[in-house]
DNA sequence: TTTATGCGCAACCAAATGGTTGCTTTTATC
DNA sequence: GATAAAAGCAACCATTTGGTTGCGCATAAA
């Protein structure tokens, strides 16, 4: 949070780390989707709201222990994160899911589960040979 | 973080949300592994340790604008979440990857999208009855 | 038109997070 | 044995997070 400071000998070869950062930039944008699904209480009301049905505060505040305004802060996290839309109507706010950030996230995970599957075979095969 | 506390109306029907507590329980387990991928420098750490080589701290905080320790701590957390471990071999500690969590937060997503599918073409279905 | 329900806003709080700095310890290297 | 490198430990700090409470405002229901 605060600004870096030194500690840190910045002075080494310079290309690789920004090739590097540059190809991590399409990760990074990912790290709010997953810190939304970061916490028990949001998976829950994920996986309760992507049966389809949309569901209002106090009809999700029902199915738990805590208070409405704790649900209502959960729900305003996973709106910011997109996995989550809320459509107001008449006196009830109702959230209702949207799939689009999950695939993203999908896709970082199989990203790098393929890459340590390559490592895993490549090493194999050299042990092999 | 403090006990739950009134305000909640817990005296309604309590058998429902009983299953569904139930059903929440292998989930919830995996926040913390979605939370420990919830930042962008953690997300370059597993991007990185991915490629099956293991790298000392002082390798992976040469690639960041991070201190040293700001570095060990994100690696504490990926460790503690169990997507990394820590072998020490003379005097630098050396970090490798470990797929499993991943696996578990892979399934989660793919049930979600599963079910938010399911509803989806449960309400083609009857639209275009 | 009262009354009840659903929600938003704001203040407050304790704990967790993400970062720094300084110092010590352990292990290589000269 | 002296020096340098890698890592650990601990204190400290500001900000964020996850929760509460109280109150006011719309909107629906009696």
């Amino acid at each position: 949070m605060k600004a870096a400071g030194p500690n840190n000998s910045r002075t080494s070869s310079d290309m690789l780390q920004k090739r590097r950062r540059s190809e991590t930039a399409q990760w990074e944008a990912r790290a709010p989707a997953f810190a939304a699904l970061g916490d028990q209480t949001r998976l829950a009301l994920v996986a309760r709201l992507s049966s389809g049905q949309p569901y209002s505060i106090s009809q999700l505040t029902r199915g738990s222990r805590l208070s409405r305004q704790a649900i209502t802060k959960h729900l305003r996290v996973l709106e910011r994160a997109g996995i989550v839309r809320s459509v107001r109507t008449g006196r009830e706010s109702r959230f209702e899911f949207d799939p689009r950030p999950l695939a993203d996230m999908q896709d970082y995970l199989t990203r790098v589960s393929q890459q340590w599957d390559q490592a895993l075979s490549r090493l194999k095969a050299f042990v092999e040979k």
